[in-house]
Order: C-alpha cells, then sequence, then structure tokens
DNA sequence: CTGAAAGCGCTTACAG
DNA sequence: CTGAAAGCGCTTACAG
C-alpha cells in the first residue's frame, strides 16, 4: 500500500516544484500562468463555456490537472451571488427508523436537484432545534425540513421573511404560516381504536408520546373520539404519556398491564412505543390486543397490526416541496399535505378479549 | 396564523425604506455606514471582537438588528483561507439501521466539534460512489467518511494528495494507506459458527452479502475455519451470496431450507441477511437454529441469537479519527481499527439439531 | 475567440 | 479604540 501507486511515470517531472510548493492549493491565476491565457479565458476553459479555441481549452485544461486544480466553489458561489446548494433536515434522532426513513427519502430527492443533505439531530430538545435553525438560516440554506418538537413556531417567523423556506415535516407549523406534511393522525388513530373496539375491547389503554406534540395530541384524540362513539366515556382512564423510546414504553405498558383493573388492549401511539408495549405484553399479560400507529420492519412476522404509512414516500414530498419554494421566490399560500394511513390488519389487533 | 405575529409595534417604522428594498441582502457594508462607522469596526463589532468600545458596538448591533443583517459565511471563509466546517458521510442506505446507527455517532461527535454533516448514499453501487467522492473532494470537505462499496480503492490515492482526509468504516481501505475502522469479522464469524457447531450442528448454512466486498469475505472465512476445525471438510455446500436486503435473504434461506438435504443451522452475514432468515425459517422450517451477525432491534425480543456490536460507537470513533487527520495535517501512519464482536445467546443459536 | 478591469462580502495586516 | 487599503479566488459585464 504506498501512496504512489497511482501516479503515472512522468508525474514527478511534469509538474515545476515552484508552482506547487508556494501556495497551498492552486489557484485559477496558476493555471492561467501555466497556460498562458488570461484568467478570464482559463475560467472559461475551466468551465466548459463555448468560445474557447480547442487548443486553448486542452492548455488549460493539461495544466489544470498538472498541478491538481480544482475549482474554489465558494468564490464560484460569492461571485455570482449564489447560496450553496445545501438543504438542510432537523430530526429528533436519526437512530429512529421513522427519522431514518424519512431522510432517506429527503436524501434521494435533494440529491436527485443536484443539491446536497445536511442533517442535525435536536435529541427532542427544543433549545437544540432552535440553535440548530438559527445556525442553518445563517448559513443561508436553501431550504430548511424540520421535524419540529416546539409546541409553537412563530419565532421562526423571521428565518422565513429571511428567505429561507421552512418545510415542516410529521408535525406540523403552530402558530406560522408555512408548509408542512403530516399523516393523518386523528383518523389513524381513530380507526385503530375502532378497530380494537369492534373485536369487543371496551378497556382500551393509550400510550402516547410527549404531550407537548400536536402528533400526540391527534391520536389521542382520535383515541378518545372512538371511544365515546362507542360509548365509552372514561377517556383518560388508561392513557399513559412521555413514552418516547422502547424502553420507557415498556415500563410504562407493563405497569399499566399489572394494574388490579388492567385493560384488554392497547393503543401504542407510536413505532418505538408499539415496540416497547409488544415486549411488555410478551412478560406479563399476552393475550393483550395491540395496535400501533406507524410500521416497523419486523412488523408482519411479529403479526403487529399497525396503522401503517410510507415515511420514505414523506420525506421525498416534503423535500420536493422544499425545492419548489426555493425555487420560485414568490409568496404562493402555504400548504398542509396530508398524507393518509391505512390499517393492516396482522393478528395482534385481532385478539378477543379474555376478561 | 400570519406573518406579523412577532413583529414588534415599532419595527415597521425603525427601518429606513431605502436600505431593505435596495440590495436583495444586508451587508456588512451597509451595517457600518448606518453605524456610522468603518467597515472595520463594524467587522469587529459583529464577530465579537475585543476593542471595541461599548457605545459603537451597540450602535452597530442595533443596525445589523434593524436591516436583519447575517453575516455571509462564505465570504468571510473565502477570506480566512478555511475550508467549510463539513465532514461527508457515504453510506450505503440510510434507511439500513446499521447504517443509520453509524450516521447518528457520526452526527453526534461532529456536530460536538461545532461542524456540520453531510450525507449521501451510494446504494452499493460503485459509480455513484466514485461521483460522491468525487463531488465531496471537489467541495473541500475537512474530512470523508465511506463505507465503501468498491474492492480496490487505489483510485482514492488522488484525493489525499490533495489533502482530504479519508476514513474508512466497516470495510477497510484496499489498495490504499488510509484509516479504517472495522469489525472484527473474521472472529465474530467464526464465533458465531463454533457456537452452533458446539450445539451439535453439522449442516450449517451461510447467507452472505454481496461477494465483493471484504466483510463478507472475513465472515465467510470464520464460518469455513470454524467448520474446518469441526473436522467438517465441505465449506461450500451450503453457502449462498447476494443477500443484501431483507427480501432476498428470505428468498435464498427458503430456497436452502427446503433443499433434499437442508442445514440444520444457519449463519446470517449481517442484520438484514438475519431478519430475512428469520422469516424464512418461520415460514418453511421453524426448527433451524440461528445466529447473526449484527444486532438488531427487536433481537431480544425474538430471542435471535447474533454476533453483536455498537454500530454508534463506531460511527463516534471514525468521525473523531477523521477529524484528527483533519487537525493534524501530519502525514501520521495510518491505522486499522478493529472492534470486537460479542455473541449474545438469546435462544434461536441454541437450538439443537432434530435430524 | 480572447482579455483588462471591477467587484462578490468579508478579513488581514498595518497604521494611527 | 478605530480606519484606509489590499486581497481571498473567482465571475460579470464590457471591449476588442
Amino acid at each position: 500500500m504506498t501512496n504512489s501507486t497511482v501516479l503515472s511515470p512522468e508525474a514527478d517531472t511534469a509538474v515545476e516544484p515552484g508552482y506547487l510548493q508556494e501556495g497551498r492549493t492552486p489557484t485559477l491565476a496558476l493555471v492561467a500562468k501555466m497556460a498562458g491565457v488570461s484568467l478570464k479565458t482559463a475560467s472559461r476553459a475551466i468551465n466548459g463555456e463555448k468560445h474557447v479555441a480547442e487548443a486553448t481549452r486542452e492548455r488549460v485544461l493539461k495544466a489544470a490537472d498538472e498541478v491538481g486544480f480544482r475549482i474554489n466553489a465558494m468564490a464560484s458561489l460569492l461571485k455570482r451571488g449564489v447560496t450553496t446548494p445545501v438543504v438542510s433536515l432537523i430530526t429528533g434522532d436519526l437512530s429512529n427508523p421513522f427519522y431514518s426513513m424519512v431522510a432517506k427519502g429527503v436524501e434521494q430527492q435533494i440529491r436527485s436537484h443536484g443539491m446536497q443533505l445536511t442533517i442535525a439531530s435536536s435529541d427532542e430538545n427544543p433549545a437544540a432545534e432552535r440553535a440548530l435553525v438559527e445556525e442553518f438560516v445563517n448559513q443561508r440554506v436553501r431550504g430548511l425540513l424540520i421535524v419540529s418538537t416546539l409546541d409553537d413556531h412563530s419565532e421562526y417567523a423571521e428565518y422565513q421573511a429571511r428567505g429561507v423556506p421552512l418545510v415542516f415535516l410529521d408535525r406540523p407549523a403552530v402558530g406560522l404560516d408555512a408548509d408542512s406534511l403530516v399523516l393523518d393522525n386523528y383518523a389513524g388513530a381513530y380507526s385503530g381504536t375502532t378497530h380494537l373496539i369492534e373485536h369487543g375491547h371496551r378497556r382500551i389503554g393509550y400510550l402516547g408520546d410527549y404531550p407537548r406534540l400536536q402528533t400526540r395530541k391527534l391520536r389521542y384524540d382520535g383515541y378518545a373520539d372512538a371511544l365515546k362513539q362507542a360509548g365509552i366515556e372514561d377517556t383518560t382512564r388508561w392513557v399513559r404519556d412521555s413514552a418516547h423510546d422502547v424502553e420507557s414504553a415498556r415500563l410504562v405498558a407493563e405497569e399499566m398491564l399489572l394494574d388490579d383493573e388492567p385493560p384488554t388492549a392497547i393503543f401504542a401511539g407510536n413505532n418505538q412505543i408499539t415496540i416497547g408495549a409488544l415486549q411488555a405484553i410478551a412478560n406479563v399479560a399476552p393475550n393483550t390486543a395491540l395496535v400501533g400507529f406507524d410500521d416497523f420492519a419486523l412488523a408482519e412476522l411479529l403479526g403487529v397490526t399497525t396503522v401503517s404509512h410510507d415515511p420514505t414516500d414523506m420525506g421525498r414530498r416534503a423535500a420536493l416541496q422544499v425545492l419548489e419554494r426555493s425555487a420560485v421566490r414568490q409568496e404562493a399560500i402555504s400548504q398542509e399535505l396530508v398524507i393518509k394511513t391505512r390499517l393492516i390488519p396482522r393478528g395482534s389487533g385481532e385478539r378477543l378479549p379474555i376478561a
């Protein structure tokens, strides 16, 4: 393993020592001098513009190659008054499959448009999110996609005013006129809960995420309304919150299932919570029925009934949205795109109550 | 939801119309003019440097605030001769939990050093990887982390020569003198296979990734040597390749298990393959023992014995490595860091052969 | 087809 | 504590 493997035999002698050792990185001016042309001509040749004699072009490219010239993107962008072709994505935590699937979709779309994707995690921490948004806006990214952990976004208005398109993913913009892509949280939770009711359950637990999140609120509403619709008035008896990860969800679920009067079914507010609930059920009350919001990799294999949707597609759409906002500077009316969900019965949601 | 929610009452009158409408984005020169100071003084105030009278500083900051001035990072970096504080990560596919956990670790480390992370997927396509590396190098990123899909990296020497630190993750650099962080693939596969042998298996299948990958080769070697060690000479009878995702792995595994003389146990080459094998076993041969390389979220719940390690930690370490390389321009000797694995018995690997 | 001049928005010496 | 001048590396008009 040596560094010189790919150097051609003449590489060492082809370069005038003086050129290279001097300035750290070779500049267009150097290339122009070597090729015996003006700066402008060198620029034209390097950028593949028209109106350069073939011989001249070759001379320039050869010189550039010899010194290993690479155009300085910063200088080029600065001069052209253009911002960096970067879009940024802020999510809670990339190790959550929901976010990584969203990120995948975003990345596909962004890159297919020749731009780059920068990512950062807020860890569901509002202060961290604010700092990230501020940073990206200062950097003048072309657009910003946020799975926000804030419950009010009016403070972000100044960033929009500065011309940075903001698109909210999964959790809608609140107190701010901006594009949002959200799931049909209410209807999804309503249908999942109704599904359990139709299978004879009356004591149905709800395991939710952080209460400040819009998604949590809407999903809970869907759950509660489904209960009321079935004549079940007490919609808070088996409700537990703040189960954001698998472990906390498992603990909360086990505690609820070991109650004097446990629920016979659980509706789980998201994929991580579903997995935690799954473990809890396996551990302490195997007959409990379960429907979860969000799909996850092994739902099929494990026979878990879920309220299903496609996060990667959501990422793609959101990215497209931000690119369009960035392209047309116009103040188009902002939209909220609601993505439908679909209940997929796989067994766990069809278990009958034993009580 | 209106845009004006956060504007203070005097906001509309505080700004001289002329300043804002003119140039698109406010510049330092404008701020300096408004504050009645020189460019340099404005720069000092904005950047929080010493040697500015408090009154002057306040005047400048007020002016900056009024016009919504944001420093132009590109111009600043260009002048200071500094490259963008960006590190890039190229993986196969972010929706693969292994990669997303690696990405999480990388992101934590990179951001804790005040830099940003750009990500891109090669989709395991060598041409795509080459194009991405070229692009990032031209952009002069501070460092490049690659989970490479190439089987030879000598062509990347020119990029190193250009001063961009390359660190290889999961799959080592081949034909190139560069830092690599790899798992102990051989030992991990050896121990996993030996575990199955110790539980009485002699007919053990191997389900592998793309044959061109180093990781696949080493894991296969570990498998084959464990068999030989146990006096099993035929190490190719139940070997299947190119099972890169869950679905293809499932198909290949089912086909193998429906053979006239099926294996009684399977060693699966990575997390996706393990999941595919798990499904195949559940579908067609429930008594087959299984050990998989890589952990996955539900391995515990499902009782799957795995050769375990921590991808997020690997990401963190790799990022640290690239940051160090980028900080010290020195040509330090490159290293290969080997990360140990640990076999975690959870049931599937302890099933005895029934034949 | 080719080039000299000016300037993108900022910061680095160097003076006061 | 403050400022006038020069320049980072490139590209945009404008001429030839």
